[in-house]
DNA sequence: CCCTGAAATAATAGCGCTATTATGTTTGAC
DNA sequence: GTCAAACATAATAGCGCTATTATTTCAGGG
């Protein structure tokens, strides 16, 4: 299928094959004149390069794999498609892996991602097997972690505190005068971000303000229909609620149409905050108070690190960067 | 770094190499006794093989490469999901690219995916670049392309007709008594389906109702603002409508909110219709009637036919598959 | 002009596998 | 028992590049 080699273009140029590979990888390298005879052969003979050959000899490819739990999830749909953007500009692959939220389906996708030789390993979180992390320390991949930040990373990670959210979402709350609080999560066994989102908000509620404060959960994924079935179970449970926060949008839309059926006035009665800022946030009726997480800023930083590392082509080299977190006060809170 | 080889497994089983390279290949086709030997073998030495000899060797790699407009929008995630899901399986790795709906950069993804000499090639919708096509047919990978059928494929294609879909609004939308019927579009111009989707609207409901149809559109993409936005546009220059079309369900959701703002009736005064199903949708108020996609089918057949593709082996299959879709019927309408 | 060092180019030796072909080793029919 | 098929295993020859080292070319100072 791939006729046209690197020889094939080097006989054209009149050079050595390897000042064709020299001029790809390093066109600094090459007399002005070489490569502009180089770059008429490929351009006659439409030469792709083959990577598989490059990245046996070199031992390490053009390519990135990036592992998230779902790219179904908007949050790491935003992240994957900005590292992709900025790894593309240099020409590096990204190799997708989903994990589903299970840590055994993470460990074989960092195994075959490994097979791949790839140029740098983006995992989602910090919790990880331990046979996954032996086999990245193992290995010498560049490792950025994203999403998350709190213990110790593998190598390097691009995040924010997510217990910090929960207190940003308690304090903003608190601040609102609310004082009957509920956190309404969805998935909470598998997404321990969402976890850590509903300790902070817990500690920070009681610590500071005396609130009461509840977590109501379900084990389904977050969507608007469960939000709306948590709502109904937190009025039944908890009438006196004044003030929710959402383990994200989509939970706190669901909140704000059940609201609208029950006759529940947002902000008036009840103030609801939620998490992600996604794209029918700020168009909601009531607009709605959320936490934006800052997805395209860890894309861009982490590919940045991947970049950097790979220049450096060295050692390990222990990185972590706060990407922080905005809260947008809307009409809902 | 990946200090084990196919050499080290064979020493330490005692076989020589080609017998566990067949082991890995061809696992039926080795003796049970030497089966043993070296799966305790590759156990024990943590063996994880090394892709790019493989397929430098095999002249074909085992990633299938998946170009979508982008992962940010939910319809490509669910399908790029269910394919690494189900590729996955037969420990076939996705390598992602997004065109961010453009040929020219769909022909340079097209051109590096080339270079990983990949099982199979996954495009999204079959309008191409020339180039681009020409590098597919001259090349001998599996290619399919989804989410969209019509014109001719360069082999194999999944997905839906979206003029059907339009039709569909449509016909649904004069079957309840509508006639004053506006189809609002988001990024129109990049996003070739949904110029079709509102074709198709706009023929039906003139050639089967005599209704009067208008486009009205926002050269933004998809989102809740984009379609509050619109819908303010639609009253003003068309104050009688009485039935609307959304390009997408985010549209929609952007109509339901302002019409609540607004203090328009759905769906006493307005039937709104959207596109998507996404998971808000059946949860809104008024829940949304709206055209669900097979995202996830179109995953599956798309999987399914690349690997009997490549059990064959073989030439140039063409096939068509049409996913269909479904129209949902609530509360909007 | 020769010499030195820097710059540019070329030769060389694999990277770790697969696929094809060659060689043993059984099996079963006569 | 013999012989051909059928089966199981092994030897062989690259796949198309990169990285290292070796060689050539070319300035510019003495």
């Amino acid at each position: 299928m791939q006729r046209v080699t690197m020889m094939d273009v080097a006989a054209r140029a009149e050079v050595s094959p390897s000042t064709v590979s020299l001029y790809l990888r390093k066109p600094d390298a090459v007399s002005a004149s070489a490569s502009e005879a180089i770059a008429k052969s490929i351009e006659a003979l439409n030469y792709v390069p083959n990577l598989m050959a490059g990245g046996l000899a070199a031992a390490s490819s053009r390519a990135v794999s990036i592992i998230v739990p779902s790219v179904r999830n908007a949050f790491f749909a935003e992240t994957v498609a900005t590292m992709q953007a900025e790894l593309g500009k240099e020409r590096l692959q990204v190799l997708l892996g989903h994990t589903e939220y299970s840590e055994r389906e993470e460990e074989n996708l960092v195994r075959m991602a490994l097979s791949w030789a790839p140029a740098a390993i983006v995992l989602t979180g910090l919790s990880h097997s331990n046979a996954t992390r032996k086999l990245l320390r193992e290995s010498s991949v560049p490792v950025v972690e994203i999403w998350e930040l709190g213990s110790e990373p593998i190598e390097m990670a691009v995040g924010f505190h997510h217990e910090q959210v929960g207190r940003s979402m308690a304090a903003h709350l608190v601040q609102r005068n609310r004082r009957n609080l509920v956190f309404l999560g969805a998935r909470m066994q598998e997404d321990k971000r969402a976890t850590h989102r509903a300790e902070g908000f817990v500690e920070e509620a009681r610590k500071t303000s005396g609130a009461i404060v509840d977590i109501i959960q379900h084990p389904a994924p977050s969507s608007a229909e469960v939000g709306a079935m948590l709502l109904g179970e937190t009025m039944r449970k908890f009438p006196q609620v004044d003030g929710i926060a959402c383990s994200n949008d989509h939970v706190a839309l669901g909140v704000i149409f059940e609201c609208q059926r029950l006759g529940i006035d947002i902000p008036g009665q009840l103030s609801v905050i939620g998490f992600g800022d996604l794209s029918f946030s700020a168009a909601s009726n009531p607009s709605l108070t959320t936490i934006r997480p800052p997805g395209d800023l860890i894309g861009t930083e982490a590919a940045r690190l991947i970049l950097e590392r790979i220049a450096d082509n060295g050692e390990r080299k222990p990185t972590v960067i706060d990407t922080r977190f905005t809260l947008l006060h809307r009409q809902s809170s």
